[in-house]
DNA sequence: CGCGTTAATTATCTTTTGTTAACGCCGCTC
DNA sequence: GAGCGGCGTTAACAAAAGATAATTAACGCG
């Protein structure tokens, strides 16, 4: 990969860093690429990784004790995936991260980052606003559980990231909005028939 | 209010603050007291309130086109309480924040600390600290709906937080774990005859 | 080509939830 | 103390979702 890449990439997470910093977590990074259904972080694991995604999908789920499993997360294109237990709680991951499809990551160590811009305003401001965005997605997403039927969630998933339907299997999508796959199906069919809104 | 009783509430929330900057968010800090049922923060106010509870309880809520008034967050003893829209997206609040008790609060105007701590260290991680902690509840809530039923989620709910049965209107805690009052009603019965876990 | 695998749909039945309305209880006011 | 309103419960019915299983379609592979 073209270092000019990763410096556009860091100066647009840590704008107004210094010229010395940048060099450090440059070479820090390194392109990764999974390949469909590669596994990046197992549960159980505490990892350091914090990856920004060029290219691909990544689904986070948990598998419960019945068997069950359940998507937690997706995260795409232009977003930032890590192990939340393990990079914001130090604790080990209770998810499993993989990969839906090839999947292209500038990928760092987080602990490395942290320390080599500890203290530094620059890293401060980045770390707090890439916190917050989060916090912004989550709570949103909380909304949705809180004020909308199943059914107006899958509408609102269709309608905010059609992609999705293309590129994430039903039954990973049915779990993520809290349903089973085949309450899903039927909810399709239903929209089929009653498209408004 | 003592100014002792504000200086050991800042101190804990921005550790090693410098005296003078400590003194200038203590003069800009006001005790103020809630009676029950009064509003904090109205839907629609871009409010710059932080408030930090030290005793009572805040509901926030939303009311939908149809007059479904919904729960979206509790708060109470001990935690902070802002409108996340007005603070954190700066945007008028979609919720209304009001008091389910007499509560009392440390509220500070949040531009102001902002401006005042700017630049300092100390704010920063601070804020950073005060939005993960507010980002690693949110994410627990998310799987609570994604992973359990409605009737886990009360169970879990009772367990973690009892005294707000007490404390809150059941019709409250329904609309918060995204079911009606009427459901809730019933799973209370279910428990009853079946309080296995 | 047939075989096994997987995903999505469909069917059937059960359970749960939503909706609406009624009832009793309690606290408040006049 | 009569009347009133809000709350939790219950009932009755409709709608939706869960559980399970069967069916179909698509796909890769030997």
């Amino acid at each position: 990969m073209l270092d000019s890449e990763k410096t556009a990439f860091y100066l647009g997470l840590f704008k107004g860093i210094a010229p010395e910093d940048l060099l450090k977590v440059i070479h820090a990074t390194q392109q990764r690429v999974l390949e469909p259904g590669e596994i990046y972080i197992r549960e159980g694991e505490n990892s350091p990784r914090l990856g920004y995604i060029k290219e691909g999908l990544i689904r986070s789920y948990h598998v419960n004790e019945k068997g069950m499993e359940s998507t937690v997360l997706l995260r795409w294109e232009e977003q930032i995936v890590a192990s939340y237990d393990s990079i914001l709680m130090q604790r080990p991951s209770r998810f499993t991260y993989h990969a839906l499809e090839k999947t292209t990551l500038l990928e760092v160590n987080y602990h490395l980052v942290e320390q080599q811009l500890e203290n530094k305003p620059v890293f401060e401001k980045a770390r707090y606003h890439f916190v917050l965005d989060m916090l912004a997605q989550s709570l949103e997403r909380i909304e949705t559980f809180v004020l909308l039927t199943p059914e107006e969630r899958y509408r609102q998933l269709i309608k905010d990231k059609p992609d999705l339907l293309q590129r994430v299997p039903d039954k990973h999508l049915a779990t993520l909005l809290g349903i089973t796959p085949v309450s899903l199906s039927r909810i399709r069919k239903r929209i089929q028939s009653k498209p408004s809104r």
